[in-house]
DNA sequence: TTGTAAGCGTTATCAT
DNA sequence: ATGATAACGCTTACAA
């Protein structure tokens, strides 16, 4: 009853025309070599017969898959998931699939799960996982693999790159801050090893110095360096509280705190919470990402808005045109931030008298 | 320069053995076939050369790919990351690989995925978008697919499955709410169609009995259905809002919401916040899940944890069971949920003469 | 225990 | 324009 697999082969007798020529007909690529009456005959044999074409054996004689490799260090952060609808819907259209891969934040997954794809015969890859001087980029280049970033830009070395302005975004924020009234502005930094974290944190020192405030490193605490976090070097909650421990311990007079992402700034939450500071009346707080759920916190997020499903979309684009022409010029697509004023920053306290 | 790729052949040849043989002492089935030493030497060989296995070339003999299809209904969702998580976990350490596919809540969407995976030939299918009577169970079984269900339980027909003991959930709720002296309360329930919804909502009704209140059925609003909503009928804060609506509106006297989901308690968040309700002074509100950053809401949610990564490396191994052994009855494992008690429920305000 | 050979379903190259 | 044929890399009866 198991009714025999419909295979090429199958539809070809029932065409009465010969493998090759329904494979012919069928490919988009190479339909044109072939009469436009046999071609319209073929699809309409195969489609009665519920023919599907075999994605396996086509990969195993083609070295294409259609498989579109993506490395995320995290799903649990709900800044990915937006990302990922928007480059399997970019994919999508095109028959081609993603195949997802977390790596928890792990270089060794990372290398391990790559070298799956990679055996898997994916057509490219997706890291959004690069962090400064990743071999990941190096090895994709090396198996021949079209890479392209998404989110962290890496050393925008030898692959393209779909990013936010880092600079911009924190550029908004401070300038918001100091729009408020704030001066004394500190910065939770994210790794120094990742794109993001570097960047936004040079973001923030230029951004200080255009209003003329000259914060030095000393208003600069890292959330990760052996020297601060016990945690690993990540984004994350955890890793936010001694980070803000250490500017607040620093710097009393601070008014103001941008993190460098938005579970950093839970970190700041917290640890404001645990001193007994409330935001924003004692100090503002600024996240970035607006990752899903900001505008519910306690207080909601003041935070830079990144275009998360643009940046799946377009990283999947560039992945593609790179799949296609693999000569073509590396690009390096920048995506505009928007800052996202919510319930965490408000101007600063009417200084005390001491 | 770029280097000839190693296939088994080129293997077989720098051991100098014939290609079966060198299949038969990579195998780990198939290795007790080769003399020990001679499949030392292979291997040993295989490892030098940097031999990779080809496993589209093996899923096309084989048929078997060692891929295994998930269907998400909405990774935006935060519940499911965390199931990602278990799976993959689970997955991994067997060599299999998850090919995760977004189906963004829609039944067109979710069978085009799952034709497509079935196409690229996945070994089974994990699904977590089950709706009651959803033709994908039985298309899987027609496609001789192995299939689990997971969070959503479906019907439980033909197929296995891993949950949470949604009845046990929902008693947790009503008890603690009970506990701090609510008479009348409200139910919030998800969409009939999906197997939680049914389920919780049964539980509801079970559990106040329990506790010798008869609500009847005036005491529980839809989250979906035309009469109340007119968003799409699915767990979002959006289908929320106008439940919790109907469900004050009904009864003015109601001191606790027992939503079915997470983001429905925020949709009750919302709406009693629009009345200038507070939460929990006037109204508690339980929500289910346990979502990531549910402790952050404002109240911070109190809700019915349950253990999504366990769940998630539950119906992976019940999946890699059937695989193996097809024949096997049906599982349906129930893990037992927990209760978080946070701030979003308090004693009922004391009533008041009106 | 190992070698032989066929075949998984498709597509690319060659011949007609 | 279509047909024949080989090959992609691997596994598995079957033969030796």
């Amino acid at each position: 009853m198991a009714s025999k697999r419909v295979t090429i082969q199958v539809v070809a007798r029932a065409a009465r025309v010969h493998a090759s020529t329904v494979s012919r007909a069928l490919s988009p690529h190479a339909r044109q070599l072939v009469t436009p009456a046999v071609a319209d005959r073929v699809r309409a044999v195969a489609g009665r017969l519920g023919y599907v074409p075999d994605p396996v054996a086509a990969g195993l004689r083609t070295r294409r898959t259609a498989m579109i490799g993506v490395l995320i260090p995290d799903l649990a952060n709900p800044v990915f998931p937006p990302i990922l609808r928007g480059i399997e819907s970019a994919l999508g259209e095109t028959g081609y699939t993603a195949i997802i891969a977390n790596t928890d934040n792990d270089p060794d997954r990372a290398r391990q799960a790559l070298e799956r794809l990679a055996a898997r015969r994916v057509d490219g890859m997706i890291l959004a996982t690069v962090t400064h001087g990743d071999p990941l980029v190096a090895r994709c280049r090396k198996l021949g693999l079209p890479v392209v970033l998404v989110n962290r830009g890496g050393d925008a070395a030898g692959a393209s790159s779909v990013t936010n302005d880092d600079t911009r975004g924190i550029a908004l924020a401070v300038e918001h801050l100091v729009a408020l009234g704030h001066q004394r502005i500190g910065h939770v930094a994210g790794p120094r090893g990742l794109s993001t974290g570097a960047a936004r944190r040079a973001g923030f020192v230029a951004a200080l110095r255009t209003h003329g405030i000259d914060a030095g490193d000393a208003l600069i605490a890292e959330a990760a360096g052996d020297a601060l976090v016990a945690e690993a070097a990540s984004y994350s909650i955890a890793a936010g509280i001694p980070a803000a421990a250490v500017l607040l311990d620093r710097h009393p007079g601070l008014t103001a705190i941008v993190a460098a992402n938005d579970l950093l700034a839970l970190g700041c939450y917290d640890e404001l919470a645990r001193r007994g500071l409330a935001c924003p009346r004692d100090v503002s707080v600024t996240g970035y990402n607006d990752m899903p759920f900001a505008d519910r916190f306690a207080p909601p997020l003041t935070t830079v808005r990144i275009a998360h499903r643009a940046m799946g979309v377009e990283v999947a684009r560039v992945l593609l045109a790179e799949i296609a022409s693999p000569r073509a010029r590396k690009q390096h697509l920048r995506l505009e931030p928007e800052l996202v004023v919510r319930g965490s920053t408000a101007p600063p306290r009417v200084m005390e008298p001491r």
